[in-house]
DNA sequence: ATCAATTTAGCACGGCCGTGCTAAATTGGA
DNA sequence: TCCAATTTAGCACGGCCGTGCTAAATTGAT
């Protein structure tokens, strides 16, 4: 008794980026139980013996990619600038690497087929708490003495800015990331300075 | 000869929004020729008669509705202020309304089929290039002195505060759209008065 | 009233879909 | 070696899909 003591973790997530590369490659209408099981080279079978349902596939699928962006987040190390180590996680949020990029592109698609998904609009709602929760923290970063009622509008902003300039990059290729950068490092920056006012 | 010389641009539009209907009620998974003419309460060869493919229906909802924001905006009387003026175009962007909200949504869905309809990504790109293009000239409305050089990066960043806000009303209800004309009015303010610097 | 063009309606085909279900293959302990 | 549990594979059903196609209804000029 007792056959593969299994890996069905492993396989979870296998599944998943399966779903993800499916999305980027031909859209998120192009996904079903079929094309990511064959997207994953495995039979219909055993994709559904793992994830029973399509519903289940999705939401898991949403779920890991909300947590390793949140590992990869945790993961950076403090730099001894404030300034520098806002904007080195802020710019994880945005699409310059292919994952990043596919992390965004499948967070769109995923976030359009809500309606069919109900459960997707719980995940999506986490997302969004978390966004706003890690704006937060990067306001208090860069300016740890700014009141309150000053620092919820600045992490609106940075955090507007920052959802703009992602969308701005995944549409137009020819937007020059340095730039928008740039534009963060000067929002930081002026955030960071805003104490004295 | 000649029966019903006829509104077929009229059937167009009709059905166009029947599309726009179907995707904020249940999603852009749900658009199908037969879900939309039912929306629109015709048949299915009706149709078809007027967009021999589904793709030609959702490229042309897609236009039509490129086209509806457009003019919306030239439509928009010109105000003494011109950030007042400024503020009152890029309030049409935001989602404040449940016409601009499901704009917002039908945009967002149609981004995410695009790899299946190869024709979308051109109306993307137009779409981009007409808010890149407004952007700029917003900015050259409330400092019509800023320097090239100076004006680029403001368009820039107005547009992502923008697209950003505008995702967050989006995503989050609960969000005070007080807060975000507040943000944006504050931004248009600041690049008014950018030229002295 | 007649008629030809146009519009509307609908059928039918093959294809992909999700999923319930059963059979085969694989596995490690006995 | 053998076996029972687990994993993998696959079939089959009903349903919705896009679309080619033909038939019916509607229209305005004659």
């Amino acid at each position: 008794m007792v056959p593969r003591l299994i890996d069905r973790d492993a396989r979870k997530e296998e599944l998943a980026q399966a779903l993800w590369t499916v999305i980027v490659q031909r859209g998120v209408g192009a996904v079903s139980v079929r094309s990511v099981a064959a997207q994953a080279g495995v039979a219909v079978g055993s994709l559904r013996h793992v994830f029973p349902t399509r519903a289940e596939l999705i939401v898991f699928s949403a779920e890991l990619m909300l947590h390793r962006a949140e590992q990869r987040i945790t993961a950076i190390p403090a730099l001894a600038d404030p300034v520098d180590h806002a904007l080195r996680i802020a710019r994880e949020l945005l699409p310059l690497t292919p994952d990043t990029r596919a992390e965004l592109q499948v967070n769109l698609a995923l976030f359009a087929e809500a309606p069919a998904v109900p459960a997707l609009t719980a995940v999506r709602d986490r997302t969004q708490g978390a966004l706003t929760a890690l704006y937060m923290r990067l306001v208090t970063l860069v300016a740890p003495d700014l009141p309150p009622e000053a620092a919820q509008p600045a992490a609106d902003r940075l955090g507007a800015l920052t959802d703009g300039l992602a969308m701005r990059l995944l549409a137009s290729p020819d937007f020059p990331p340095a730039d928008a950068l740039s534009l963060l490092r000067e929002e930081l920056t002026r955030t960071a300075n805003a104490k004295a006012t």
